[in-house]
DNA sequence: CGCTTTTGACCTGCGC
DNA sequence: GCGCAGGTCAAAAGCG
């Protein structure tokens, strides 16, 4: 920016010069026929000199804009933090609270303003000459039960008491035991391990894609085949063979409803370094798999979770998903709690959901039951086309689920007209603001995702110039139409 | 020849 | 204990 000036001051010094120049050669020369050409001449300089302080002004303009930019991630960044802090006290403050986490990725303008008066940490950017904007908000709602919801929770020790960190491991854990219906003394010594825990763990992505399998930047070899129940397409098994003792696995199955949705399901660590894409994918999973760990276990128990993304490595480019027109729609995550989760609680990513203005929450029941929708992603693609997506995270047989779209009325539920709560959700916004806020990988690859938006400038639908903003709030809400209480993660989709 | 895929057998967990 | 289903193994076949 100094240099821009500098060199636009150099050339307002030269152009004045000249002028000067100039017209001691007319006063010399007295000639009227070169008058004319030479007056032309300082009439282009001078407007040369006018475009110069434009592009000055326009570039300064722009230099501000971005770091009020700056500005804003940094200060939303802090905020996400003193959000689980306020997360926590709201909790203590309300007696079995329904919960509800927004985190919305994309073009968001308007989704942005609507919402700016009740964000403060939006009004740093009223004013700002933004044509399009990215933004990425970290909100969590919280919801007093009604009776009926009271009734529900009562009768499921993992949901509502999550007005304490002990008591929610206590409930947790004893949840967790129910799940596993009386599991033997060798299980639970393995669930202390950590390895074993993250094998349990699944990320799951449905994705279109019309090759056999989602080309994910690792090399896969296929060690099996079965036909499933429900579904006639075979289930392959695949291992990762980037490295000779990497334990990471995924299964690859096309969905029954629709032939050309692949559902990929990863599962295990990555013990070696990863190409780019790999990471992107890795540390994607990696993050929902963690906001699934983290949500399901103790707090004072860690444990790396589905990490799919090398244990010794750093992933800056986590989330290096292309972008088309399909990035308009929001990333849907979704817990589902079908019995066969129950030993793998699974997190799915659905890449395949439309574009929405509202959400849906969708029960075991009708996790088949997806619209058909473009995602772009195809055989070519090397990672799922946007984030488009649905996470499902599933436990025992605490039906749940996190997500958002607008395939499934019954199960709507709009406060904001597009905020839908789910009943039975075993996971609490602490749970998960914990998670997502702890869980470094979660916020590389969403930040990962930004940068990739932004420095994807040539990417479908993607204006380079976009802005992004990270916005993490919490604010209270009365859902009383729900019956049940529930988690939402919710990514907004641009406007 | 080496790697990958195929495929039937085997193992394991879970429900009845 | 039995049957079922999911998951894995490993030998055989295929492929470049």
């Amino acid at each position: 920016m100094e240099e821009t000036k500098k060199r636009s001051s150099t050339a307002e010094g030269i152009l004045v010069k000249e002028e000067y120049k100039v017209e001691s050669y007319i006063e010399a020369l007295g000639k009227e026929d070169q008058l004319e050409h030479v007056k032309a001449k300082v009439y282009a300089l001078r407007e040369e000199n006018e475009r110069l302080k434009t592009l000055l002004d326009h570039a300064t303009k722009e230099y501000q804009t971005l770091k009020m930019h700056i500005f804003d991630i940094v200060q939303q960044d802090e905020q996400a933090k003193k959000s689980v802090h306020t997360i926590s006290s709201t909790l203590h403050q309300v007696e079995e609270p329904h919960d509800l986490v927004f985190l919305s990725l994309g073009r968001s303008s308007s989704v942005i303003r609507k919402e700016d008066a009740s964000h403060n940490s939006n009004k740093s950017r009223e004013g700002l000459d933004v044509k399009e904007r990215l933004a990425l908000s970290l909100d969590s709602k919280f919801e007093v039960l009604n009776s009926c919801q009271t009734t529900e929770t009562m009768s499921n020790p993992s949901l509502g008491n999550i007005s304490s960190d002990s008591k929610e491991d206590e409930t947790t854990e004893q949840w967790t035991r129910s799940a596993r219906n009386l599991k033997t003394k060798k299980d639970e010594e393995d669930d202390v391990q950590p390895q074993t825990q993250s094998k349990k763990t699944r990320v799951s992505v449905r994705a279109r894609c019309d090759a056999a399998t989602m080309n994910d930047g690792c090399q896969w070899r296929k060690y099996g085949q079965k036909i499933s129940k429900g579904n006639p397409c075979p289930r392959a098994y695949y291992r990762c063979t980037v490295g000779p003792t990497c334990p990471v696995r995924k299964q690859v199955q096309r969905c029954v409803e629709d032939m050309s949705i692949l559902i990929t399901t990863y599962e295990g660590t990555h013990n070696h370094p990863l190409s780019m894409s790999a990471t992107a994918m890795a540390s994607s999973t990696s993050a929902a798999a963690s906001m699934l760990t983290s949500g399901s276990t103790s707090s004072s128990r860690s444990f790396p979770g589905t990490s799919l993304i090398p244990n010794t490595s750093n992933n800056p480019h986590s989330l290096n998903f292309n972008l088309s027109d399909n990035y308009r729609s929001r990333p849907q995550l979704y817990v589902p709690n079908n019995s066969s989760f129950s030993s793998h609680p699974t997190i799915t990513l659905d890449l395949t959901a439309p574009s929405a203005s509202s959400c849906s929450l969708y029960t075991p029941s009708q996790f088949n039951k997806y619209p058909p929708a473009n995602t772009g992603f195809s055989s070519n693609s090397t990672i799922p086309t946007a984030w488009n997506s649905q996470l499902y995270t599933g436990y025992g047989n605490n039906k749940s689920l996190i997500g958002t779209g607008t395939q499934n009325q019954e199960y709507t539920y709009a406060p904001n007209s597009r905020n839908q709560i789910h009943p039975q959700q075993p996971l609490s916004a602490e749970n998960i603001t914990k998670a997502i806020t702890s869980d470094p990988s979660f916020r590389t690859a969403l930040e990962a995702a930004i940068s990739t938006i932004v420095g994807g400038g040539g990417v479908d639908g993607i204006n380079p110039g976009k802005q992004v903003y990270l916005n993490n709030t919490t604010s209270s809400s009365l859902k009383p139409d729900h019956d049940q209480q529930g988690s939402l993660l919710f990514l907004s989709p641009p406007s």
